[in-house]
DNA sequence: AAGATCCACAACCGCCCTGTG
DNA sequence: GCACAGGGCGGTTGTGGATCT
């Protein structure tokens, strides 16, 4: 049985909203507020529309000290970082950012920020493969064909994955490592490496460095349980989790060779992770801790950046550990009192507005 | 100059969650 | 425990202006 619609649709007025409507709106709202009803709040007025388009229409433009556009680099950056960490909970992230709603950074997101760095996916790659070509030509082969390395599991190398002889560029939409939340995550961590998101700040990748597959991180039994806290903190709004917990993986094996394969390079960008970024956060340019998402702070999970000095930012990799589980994540057996406790789920709901 | 295409943004849609009776 | 209403959210679509051919 299908729900009952929320108005009748024969009667409400779609499509732009008339500056009479606004007007008509704003006014009774600051006179009345809501009255936590949107359904009934429009006939009250004498509009024509559907509730939740008032709502829509207030929260996302008619509400006092709403920024639209400009979006600076520092925004971009906590937009990226906060990706990063919990995907597109887009709610969570303007609640970051004063003044920004959570459409506005969602539709930032879709037409500029994501394009921006596919661009930069896309010279890389292209740069990488003509590398890669030239190294393989210098060898006098041309196999670029899965090595023992990766169907083993042991040291999977970026370089050895297979690749096309020729750079061949394609559509972003065709693009099978960047169709999802966790293709683009990874795809920013690895920009990290080179520097900030915007333009013009993108270092030189080295390959050497990129191909680092040696964990950066201190895998010391401190350092693992913060790696395993990180799993019950974070739901995951990718599917890394299952890609990486080995007794509940769905995936094909070479599904699951090529995510692990990832998970190694991107252990290894870490090893240069953004310290501008990081610097974002801890420092001065993130004058506050970020509201809501307190949980990142405590626990040992992120240094409170007026608790720590910058000598002990192993910070970057302390986040880190929240962005990358490690690959013996699992949450079966995990403490049930941790894992209700999430503040993730929880603060969908709870984010202060 | 005119049509085609691209782009950014506003708005809508449908699903999920919570509260309530 | 169940059904329903309302609020909230993320994904998608529609539209108008800008740019290109």
């Amino acid at each position: 049985m299908g729900r009952a619609p929320c108005c009748d649709k024969a009667n409400v007025k779609k499509g732009p909203w008339s500056p009479e409507e606004d007007a008509k709106l704003k006014a009774y709202i600051e006179e009345h507020g809501t009255g936590g009803n949107w359904i009934a709040l429009p006939q009250k007025i004498g509009l024509k529309r559907c509730g939740k388009s008032c709502r829509l229409r207030w929260l996302n433009y008619l509400r006092p000290n709403i920024k639209h556009g400009g979006f600076s680099e520092e925004e971009d950056n906590i937009i990226c970082s906060l990706y990063i960490s919990i995907g597109s909970r887009w709610s969570i992230i303007a609640a970051q950012l004063p003044g920004r709603t959570d459409n506005d950074i969602k539709n930032y997101w879709n037409t500029r920020l994501k394009k921006k760095l596919l661009g930069k996916q896309r010279k890389e790659l292209n740069a990488r493969r003509l590398h890669g070509l030239k190294q393989e030509m210098k060898k006098g082969s041309g196999n670029f064909m899965v090595s023992e390395s990766r169907s083993s599991n042991q040291n999977p190398c970026w370089s050895e994955m297979p690749m096309p002889a020729v750079p061949m560029p394609y559509p972003s939409n065709q693009d099978p490592h960047l169709s999802d939340h966790a293709s683009i995550r990874k795809l920013l961590i690895k920009l990290g490496a080179g520097g900030r998101f915007s333009d013009g700040h993108q270092q030189p990748i080295n390959d050497d460095e990129g191909m680092n597959l040696q964990c950066p991180l201190d895998t010391s039994s401190t350092q693992q349980q913060l790696y395993e806290n990180s799993i019950d903190l974070l739901p995951s709004p990718c599917p890394m989790n299952s890609v990486i917990t080995s007794n509940t993986c769905q995936l094909t094996e070479a599904q699951y060779d090529m995510d692990v394969a990832n998970m190694h390079l991107l252990q290894g960008g870490l090893n240069s992770f953004p310290v501008e970024l990081n610097e974002t956060i801890y420092n001065n340019n993130f004058p506050q801790r970020l509201e809501g998402l307190e949980f990142l702070y405590g626990g040992g999970m992120v240094n409170d950046s007026t608790g720590t000095s910058s000598a002990e930012s192993s910070s970057w990799c302390d986040i880190s550990s929240l962005v990358y589980p490690p690959l013996v994540a699992n949450c079966e057996g995990r403490d049930p009192a941790m894992l209700q406790e999430c503040p993730f789920e929880e603060s969908r709901y709870m984010v202060p507005q």
